[in-house]
DNA sequence: ATGTTTGGATAGTGCCGTTATCCAATAAGG
DNA sequence: CCTTATTGGATAACGGCACTATCCAAACAT
C-alpha cells in the first residue's frame, strides 16, 4: 500500500498522514527505493488508532507521540506501562500549592482515598496528575461556593471505580500483553469521551423525567 | 473594586480581564466616567466561574460565552436551559453518515437507550450532540477492531445515570432557579473533569490491586 | 502641579494542527 | 522508450486561539 492508498482507506489527506510522520506518531514505511514506501495494515490500524486519540480522545499531537512510546516500551511491566500512558495524558495547569483552597482540597482528597480504600499505591497516586487534577476541580468548586456534602465525592469514587473494573475485566479478554496495554489505554482515551457522553444524555434524561420541559 | 483589584483578587492578569470583558464573558463594571470603571463581587464570581470552565472543564472562550449565554437565558425553562447549555459544549466533529461504522454505531447506540430506557425524549436524545458524541466514539472502538459486549455500554450507561441522579439531588438543594441552572452546568463543565480524575486514580489503583507491579 | 494609574482600542505573540509548495526521482501509459 | 503523472521528503505558509504588550488620553493621588 502507499501513502495515496492509505490515505483513501483511512480518510486522511497526504498532507496530514506526512505530518504524522514526521512527528513520529506513523512508524515510516519499508522504503522501496528514493520516492516509494510500501506501508500495511498495521500502519492503517495505528493511524486510525492516532485519529481516534485525537478526534475523540482530543489529545495533542503531542501527547498521543508520548502515550503511544509508553505503550509500545516493552521494557515495563503492565501496571507501570498503564501508568506511564496514563500521566502521560493532558492534565490541568499546576496548581498554586499556597492557595488555601488547594490546601483544603488536598486534604479533601486525601480523606476521599482514604475511605475508597484506595491506599494501595498511595504515595504514588497522591503524585499522580489525575490526583492533581482531582484536587483542582475540587477547589474551583469550593472556590465558587459549592460546599457539598464529601459523601457525594464518594459516591462518585465509588461509581468510577465500578467503571475501572469493568475497563479491566474488558482487557483480560484481550489475549496478547501489549494488546492489554494499548486496550487499557484506549480504555482511558477513547472510553472516557464516551463515559461523558453517557453522562450528558443521562442528565438530559433525568432532567427532563424530573421536571418535564416547563 | 477596579481592574486591578479584580484581578489580584482573582489572579487573572489585567489584561486577561480585559480580553474577557471584550469577549463578553465578563459583563462590564460600573462606569464611573471616562477612564474608571467599578467591579463588585458578583463579576469576581463569574470571573472565577469563567476560569473554572477554561482551565478545568478546558472549554473554549467561545463556547463559554455561548454557554454562559444560555444560562442567563431566563426565558427557557429548566430543562431547556440545561438542554441548551450542555448542547453548547464542544463535542466531536461531525461523523461521516454514509460510513458503515458509523451507521452500525447508529443502531448500537438506539438499542442501548432502548436497554436503558432513555426513552424519554428520544426524539430530542438522537439529535443531540451527546448522543453524536457516543456515536463516534463506538465507531471509532468498532473500527479498531474493539468489539465489544454491548452489555458493557448498558453497564456504563447505568454507572452515569446514577452520577446524573447524584448530580440532579444535589442541584436541588439549591435555592434559587438560577442558581440551579447554574449548578447544573458545572454539573457538566466541572463535574466531569473530576470523574475523569476519579477514573483515571480508579484505573491505576485497580491495575495495581489486580497485577502489583511486575 | 505632576507623576502615576485607569480603562479602552489595537496590534502583536506563540503555539499548534494542518495544508500548500517545491523538488528530484520514479512509476505508469501509449 | 519517451512522455506525463505521481511519489515521498523538506520547508514554508496558514488559520485559529488564548493571551499579552503597546498606546493613548482622561482622571486620580500627593
Amino acid at each position: 500500500m502507499r501513502l495515496a492508498e492509505l490515505s483513501r482507506r483511512s480518510g486522511v489527506s497526504t498532507a496530514t498522514i506526512k505530518y504524522y510522520l514526521r512527528e513520529g506518531l506513523l512508524p515510516p514505511g519499508r522504503q522501496v527505493n528514493t520516492t516509494t514506501a510500501e506501508y500495511d495494515e498495521e500502519h492503517l490500524r495505528r493511524l486510525r488508532l492516532v485519529r481516534a486519540m485525537i478526534q475523540v480522545g482530543r489529545l495533542p499531537v503531542a501527547t498521543v507521540r508520548e502515550v503511544l512510546g509508553h505503550v509500545d516500551d516493552e521494557s515495563l511491566g503492565r501496571t507501570l506501562r498503564l501508568g506511564a500512558a496514563l500521566w502521560a495524558l493532558p492534565q490541568v495547569p499546576e496548581p498554586d500549592e499556597d492557595d488555601e483552597w488547594i490546601q483544603a482540597a488536598h486534604q479533601r482528597v486525601g480523606e476521599l482515598l482514604q475511605t475508597l480504600g484506595w491506599s494501595n499505591a498511595k504515595l504514588l497516586v497522591t503524585i499522580s496528575p489525575a490526583y492533581r487534577s482531582l484536587v483542582v476541580a475540587v477547589a474551583a468548586l469550593r472556590r465558587l461556593g459549592y460546599d457539598w456534602d464529601p459523601e457525594m465525592l464518594v459516591s462518585y469514587g465509588k461509581l468510577m471505580h465500578q467503571a475501572a473494573v469493568l475497563d479491566l475485566d474488558f482487557v483480560e479478554t484481550h489475549p496478547s500483553e501489549a494488546e492489554k496495554v494499548e486496550t487499557a489505554v484506549l480504555g482511558a482515551v477513547l472510553v472516557e469521551p464516551m463515559l461523558q457522553a453517557l453522562h450528558r444524555l443521562a442528565q438530559e434524561e433525568e432532567s427532563a423525567r424530573r421536571y418535564g420541559f416547563e
